[in-house]
DNA sequence: TCTGTTTTATGTCTTTTCGCAGGTTTTAAC
DNA sequence: GTTAAAACCTGCGAAAAGACATAAAACAGA
């Protein structure tokens, strides 16, 4: 949260057309421009796109300002939150590259009612709002591409609905260990994306202590290990035992 | 839930162009069919598509049953529900006329991630998986809005995460009841849906008994009336009052 | 390396929410 | 209208989660 914050983005320097991030040359296979290339044809989006580059803990949307465009994540991972009561942060995902941020930046919505932040040095790919109407106008792969991320995400909303209404806080905890492990995966035996405690809780949705008496008891059952924000989950499946059950059909 | 259940519509009595159903002829403004019916052109979706029938409290789709394709709520009202801990429901959303069902009725989704139940006598349009497919394809207008209907919902699916995990009991039933009378108004001063307490509890996240505590609350508050299943709301902006300053960016 | 700041950890107390038990009212079916 | 079933209501004790205080550890910058 320490750097400033970038609103107007048509007043950023022009940073267009650098290395690597045209979308010709984009390695991004799992990037919904990228895919929809062939259909899109090249000079539509270049012409409008911009590459953002955020510092770690940069924060780039902000709830409530004016909608101008959406984000695609070239590189690096970014939290998606709103703010609720008592200014309390509702972490919504972490997104990783070829992710959208910010919902509905185009359409009739006009306010962002989300938040984002970069959680490491990340690389945006940035898309006005007219050029990605035109875009869903030209390719119907790209309309059905961005509505099954939507319905993918309403799916694992709808989900998360459910287990915190329904789970216990160390139930929630496991949980989004497992959906970090799951998304991120590890690196020499520890989750390859380091959060605090506050994270974690704002995302389980609890409190930071109770993340960290969680997390307390998890250790002395060895089912996790924690150096700082060094978290290992040496034995996945034992984790899912303990949540598998409430899951009947099975999501995300 | 008192009736048998329909599994495989294929099976189903044809009870095709019944009077009123076809598309031509709906006068469901608010349906994406309806509206994206010029582009789609008449005979694509027509002979595919099924109407069905439900009496109140009849189920017509079952949580990890086989996707077949999606359904659209020509009269009536629809409770979608998840099933979790020890069979509890968590009540998604309430739906009426010219709403979806079927999450991912289409695509590569197996199985419905998502149960549902008539609350009213209600007419159904069914459409298989694989017209849609065709549809979607052909029609750009119906991408772009089935992708705003998830959009949309994810929006308010992301909001309510932050409810249920940030609101007391108190204000969570008084958000349902809010979002009832959003959504299906009142009829001679009583809301337009009648539902039982459980239900409200469902949706709320809580139970049946912290619904009725509330209730009996805002009764002696005179902030609503309650008959039985005739709830009134008498106020609707002194309920808004408490919680309104929790949505500093407000949502659905 | 030292020092100050942030993060993590733990104990205690309070509040909120839940679950059960038992009762009443309403609704629906015959 | 009678009767059975479902829905609604209330009180009370238990459990879960939260808030606050304080201490230890980790980290960053000089």
């Amino acid at each position: 949260m320490q750097n400033t914050v970038i609103n107007t983005y048509r007043t950023l320097p022009n940073v267009r057309s650098l290395t690597g991030t045209a979308c010709e040359l984009c390695v991004n296979t799992n990037c919904l421009i990228k895919n929809a290339f062939q259909s899109l044809g090249p000079e539509i989006l270049e012409k409008e796109k911009s590459d953002i580059r955020c510092k770690k803990g940069q924060q780039f949307i902000i709830e409530g300002a004016p909608v101008n465009g959406l984000f695609f994540i070239l590189k690096g991972t970014v939290k998606v939150f709103r703010t609720g009561i008592n200014g309390r942060e509702q972490i919504v995902r972490f997104a990783k590259e070829g992710e959208i941020i910010g919902h509905r930046g185009f359409g009739t919505e006009e306010y962002y009612s989300i938040g984002a932040v970069a959680l490491q040095d990340t690389v945006l790919c940035y898309f006005s709002k007219d050029s990605l109407q035109e875009a869903l106008r030209k390719s119907p792969e790209f309309s059905y591409g961005l509505m099954l991320f939507y319905a993918n995400e309403l799916n694992r909303s709808e989900s998360k609905v459910k287990s915190i209404s329904q789970m216990t806080v160390r139930e929630r905890v496991i949980d989004t260990l497992l959906y970090i492990n799951r998304k991120f995966g590890d690196l020499r035996g520890y989750l390859n994306l380091p959060l605090s405690r506050k994270e974690y809780a704002d995302y389980a949705g609890t409190t930071e202590e109770q993340v960290i008496r969680v997390f307390s008891l998890l250790k002395k059952e060895g089912l996790i290990s924690a150096k700082g924000k060094r978290i290992g989950v040496p034995n996945v499946q034992a984790l899912k035992n303990e949540i598998s059950e409430h899951n009947y059909f099975l999501d995300s």
